[in-house]
DNA sequence: CGCCGGATTTAA
DNA sequence: TAAATCCGGCGA
């Protein structure tokens, strides 16, 4: 886990690692990177508001906004203070308590795409707003935690940005676990 | 203050 | 392929 170093590497870094939560784990299969007000996909391009302050905070803190009136998402902060950046978990698999996860997803049975996209990672995780700023490095609530690192990573576009400049939309910061299955729309990335 | 549109998911 | 559904950011 670097979550200092550039927000792409930060992004990779997390790969593998645990998210844990009410006796629920689960590992990150898939990521993508959001820069500062220099790369147009990302919160911070309008520059520092109340809803992206987080980003512009120390790294390891959690930052949850809402999605199409419907969904949370969760990212990482990253970088150091004042140097916005932060790190979509957009993938993982359940490694403990799967009988919470399929109640808070309203799911009967467990498959591959039980956590694959972003809206149902922080389902599972039962996240809300109030874990906006959340230190994930401590214990307690909702932490980040090492894990068994990928054996390849692959990589392409971030999805979902079509509002972005062309070069911004081209660049590769879309980072999964080469051999996991709860990785969604996989064609669309490649071997690093 | 009102409008536009989004780092998505789900079901048809 | 579209509907669900809310709020941030921006222009008036």
């Amino acid at each position: 886990m670097h979550l200092n170093a550039s927000v792409d590497a930060a992004a990779r870094s997390l790969l593998g690692c645990l998210l844990v939560r009410d006796g629920v784990v689960l590992r990150i299969t898939e990521a993508e990177a959001y820069g500062g007000p220099e790369d147009s996909a990302s919160h911070a391009r309008h520059g520092r508001t109340a809803r992206n302050a987080v980003m512009w905070g120390p790294a390891g803190r959690a930052y949850l906004y809402f999605c199409y009136g419907v969904h949370w998402m969760l990212n990482v902060a990253t970088g150091p203070e004042d140097t916005p950046a932060a790190v979509l978990i957009r993938g993982a698999e359940v490694v403990a308590g799967l009988e919470t996860v399929l109640a808070r997803r309203n799911t009967p049975k467990p498959s591959a795409a039980l956590c694959a996209g972003p809206g149902k990672v922080a389902q599972a995780l039962g996240l809300d707003r109030s874990f906006n700023g959340h230190d994930l490095t401590a214990e307690g609530g909702l932490a980040l935690r090492p894990g068994p690192p990928p054996g390849r990573i692959v990589a392409g576009p971030r999805l979902g940005i079509a509002f972005a400049s062309p070069e911004d939309q081209a660049r590769p910061w879309r980072f999964a676990d080469g051999d996991s299955r709860a990785v969604a729309q996989r064609k669309a990335l490649a071997p690093l």
